[in-house]
Parts: C-alpha cells; sequence; structure tokens
DNA sequence: GATAAATGATAAGCATGCTTATTATTTAAG
DNA sequence: CTTAAATAATAAGCATGCTTATCATTTATC
C-alpha cells in the first residue's frame, strides 16, 4: 500500500530471515527457559551426540559455526560439565569431545520443549506450507554451500 | 539416508533459518565491503531516510529490533557523523533522530549493493519459489505478531 | 499539587558470531 | 633432516541482541 521512499524493509529476504531467526530463538529461550541451554549450546549438545569424539573443527562444519564461536561454545558447555574435552593423542593440536552423562540426561530432557519450538514456530502455517518453507529454505542454503 | 540418533538437525527450521541469516550476513559484508556499515546500520539508515525526525522506540519497534540494541546501533552511527540526536522539547526523555546529508550519501550509494546481495541470496531459487518463499516467511513473520 | 506508575534512554552483563593474530603441532618440500 | 606451509585451538577485538537495572521525565491518581 504505502510506497517507500527508500527500500520496502519488510519485505526484503534479508529482513525477513532476521525476524524469523528472532522469533525462532525467543521461542526456544521461552520454551526451555530453567534448562539454561541457548539454541547454540543445544546444537552443539545434540551433535555431539551423534557422533561422540568429534574434533571442534569437524563439529563447527557440521553445524556450520564459526570455529572460534564454538570453541567459546564448547567452554561454556565445559564449564557446566556437560562436554569433556581431551586431547587427541595421535594429533596433540585437536581436542575431542564428547558429551558428558549429564549433558546427555539435559538434551534428552530437553527435546520435547525444543519439538515445540518448531510446531510453535511454524504453528502459522499449514502443513502444506511447512514442508514448502523447508523445501525452499534447503534448497537456498545448498545452492549457496555447493559454490561455498 | 543417516538415521540420526538425536536429531534431524540440518532439517529443523530453526537451523535452516540461523543458516540463512549467516549466509544473508556474509553476503551484505561482501557486497557492502568498503562501506563500513553493518546489515543492521543499513536497516537503521533506512528506516530512518523515510521517517526523519523519529524517537529511537519507534524506530526500533518498525524495525524490530530491541530497544537497548538498537540504542547502541544508532550511537555507532552517530559516531561516524550518520545520524543525528537531539532531544525533543516537547518531551525530554526522548531523543528524536535524523540522518546526515553524510549518511543519507552512503545510504544511497550503497543500494545497488544491497540490491545485488538480495539477488544473489535467492540466486538458487526460480522466480516462483522466491515470491513463495517471501510470502510463506511473511506469512509465518505476521502470525506471530499478531499474538506478540 | 504531591506521589505513584509508566515511559525513554542508557548502562552493565552475558552469549553469540565474525575477523585477525598467536601459539603449538604436524605435514610437506627441499 | 631441517625449514616452510598448513592446521587446530585460543585469544583479542568489535558488533549485534537480549535481559535487568538505573535514571530522568512525564502522566495518572488521589
Amino acid at each position: 500500500m504505502s510506497k517507500p521512499k527508500s527500500f520496502n524493509f519488510s519485505e526484503a529476504p534479508g529482513h525477513q530471515i532476521r525476524r524469523a531467526h528472532q522469533l525462532s530463538i525467543a521461542l526456544f529461550m521461552e520454551e526451555t527457559a530453567g534448562f539454561d541451554v541457548t539454541p547454540v549450546q543445544f546444537a552443539i549438545l545434540n551433535a555431539l551426540m551423534d557422533d561422540p569424539g568429534e574434533d571442534q573443527v569437524t563439529l563447527a562444519g557440521r553445524v556450520a559455526f564459526d570455529a572460534a564461536t564454538s570453541g567459546s561454545v564448547i567452554g561454556r558447555l565445559e564449564a557446566k560439565g556437560w562436554v569433556r574435552r581431551e586431547a587427541d593423542p595421535a594429533d596433540k593440536r585437536r581436542k575431542l569431545l564428547w558429551v558428558t552423562p549429564a549433558g546427555e540426561k539435559v538434551a534428552l530432557k530437553m527435546k520435547p520443549a525444543v519439538s515445540k519450538v518448531q510446531s510453535r514456530l511454524l504453528a502459522p502455517l499449514s502443513k502444506a506450507e511447512r514442508e514448502q518453507l523447508g523445501a525452499l529454505m534447503g534448497k537456498l542454503i545448498a545452492g549457496h554451500e555447493k559454490q561455498g
């Protein structure tokens, strides 16, 4: 309706994505309040449970984190006693990572809440629309990963 | 193919959105390198050009920023001489904002680069898919704004 | 008109998220 | 085998982005 003088902000894809990200994090924090785990921390905990003993670089790549950032996140997880870090005897540059039993317990206990975040986030869309969105986002991301 | 033990991460909407956000920012920084303007700073500059003399709260709401965050972002813009802050004589709590001529010049000069960010971001999608994505994201965001 | 509640801005504190630099270690090249 | 290049981790620095607390000002209430 309104003709913006400079830039149609609300329809800009970058802005939409930022807003969606903002909503996603807010819902996560709301649903998982009390666990004291951020979305990023949960992502790392979760990824590590799938591949125990992974090193930081591989892990960071798999969840698409900056290596420096994931290092500090893992440091916080280690401080909470949810992740264990150990030097690789075969390559002393590397530090291998394991989720501790306590960390695993927390991650498992959080799952229902995390599932609820997803359904709440996508609640405004129909089932068909959710699948469409997932497919489009997947294609968009994959398209950029190829020519990384 | 692989059956994840814990959580299908790459397909989780929150993760997709985070990745897309990451890509969006990276493209922005790449295309606008040399301007020394972050996506958030451009957003504010741009929003202010549409509504000169706006106060921080209204502005923050319009671009969906946290008030504290937008305050510090505006502080940096002010330091660069691109935004002018002035106390509202009618309500001394408020500070009204204007884009300076220098700020306006930078914002205008950046526009082609910003447009390119958008086309590069959406490049993996067809025209129809881009429109679909925009519509779905718009619906998702609007759905959450309603029950804010 | 004094006082309580609300509002706008800022500060402080924490957690990403990035870049660049540094250090330790390993691999590759000669 | 020694030196150069590459790699993994960390540190430091900056910019979001949020919460909570504080301060000044304004509005509402009695």
